[in-house]
DNA sequence: GTCTATAGTGCGATAGAC
DNA sequence: GTCTATCGCACTATAGAC
């Protein structure tokens, strides 16, 4: 006989989704949470230092992804490529399968400025790590700050229409052609 | 005979300033902020919605100042116009004298997440506004959305070198350097 | 102005896995 | 023995309700 079942971690999240889809965040404590999933509060925070941090998993790896896939093209090329190249990796991130439960998410967080607070800093933690990388690639400021947040706005504009009702193209398509938006516009006299 | 001093609100954000540098933003409760203002915790509470807002006062004007800044050159402008209209108006708030101000608190926000939480979230309620602003001018989504982003991203890295020791130019001098370097990163095999 | 719920922390105890 | 997940209890500060 276990003391504990396995995963308590993960239950704590798939938990916390619902119930903060059914009743709201605010209304949800971290006790319901705990209790849903057969744990105690102080549990709860063992896992997840706040109580939004609940939904904000695998960051970690999302970062790594942005900052590799700048890492794939040679030398020298312009930093938008660079940018680019990040962008194709972290949109494979998200194949089809993974459309629907980003949509739950997303509305959780849709109806909650505490939430979407959280989620502007991970994803300006994001395009640090991104800057950082294109530095390292020798990239020079003021440009690498301004190509690594240009991709991540790229990125959550693109997610977004993803997420969108009848769209159906797949993100990496979507992330393309927000990515050309993008260099339209910044050329002089672009999109009038 | 005054029942109570005048300006409790600006006597509030003075002393949070204060002691946020001295103590630590963490460190310091809302009851010592008031103290120090000679008020209550509750008096605090009802200026302010939470602890953190009491270092964010007046964001209403500035993403207002954005929004008709965009307002001013004529119909049928680029979007990147119209937002270097806006970013023009926007540094126009910042003149020489705040510029020791603004370092104080960009040091109290830069040393804890918890406000550049609400930062970022503040920034993001002012590129949504300006992005409004560019529809209602004829700019199509995405375009008005990543242009409003592209365009705090530059006011926030020329802000940032504004706040940079031994800088001396003007912010506006600053922000239209950076939003030049915007420009050339569009442009294929730009500034690699 | 008081009263209260909840977030979040610190510390110690327990129990299984290795 | 050590490591890690859990619980339990006491505590403070925030923030909202009354």
């Amino acid at each position: 006989m276990v003391r504990w079942e396995p995963g308590g971690r993960s239950r704590l999240q798939t938990a916390a989704v619902e119930l903060f889809l059914a009743q709201g965040f605010e209304q949800t404590t971290a006790a319901q949470i705990a209790e849903s999933a057969g744990l105690t509060e102080r549990t709860f925070f063992r896992h997840f230092t706040d109580k939004r941090e609940v939904l904000f998993e695998g960051q970690e790896h999302f970062q790594q992804v942005f900052v590799d896939g700048a890492a794939g093209p040679p030398r020298g090329e312009a930093p938008l490529v660079l940018v680019s190249a990040a962008l194709a990796r972290a949109a494979d991130l998200f194949p089809q399968e993974r459309r629907e439960g980003a949509r739950l998410r997303q509305r959780v967080i849709a109806a909650n400025p505490a939430l979407q607070e959280r989620e502007l800093l991970k994803l300006a933690g994001v395009a640090a790590a991104l800057a950082a990388a294109l530095r390292e690639r020798g990239v020079h400021e003021p440009s690498a700050t301004l190509a690594a947040e240009s991709g991540l706005t790229v990125f959550t504009v693109a997610f977004g229409q993803w997420l969108a009702e009848g769209e159906e193209r797949p993100l990496e398509q979507v992330v393309g052609a927000v990515l050309a938006e993008l260099t339209t516009l910044a050329r002089p006299g672009g999109n009038a």
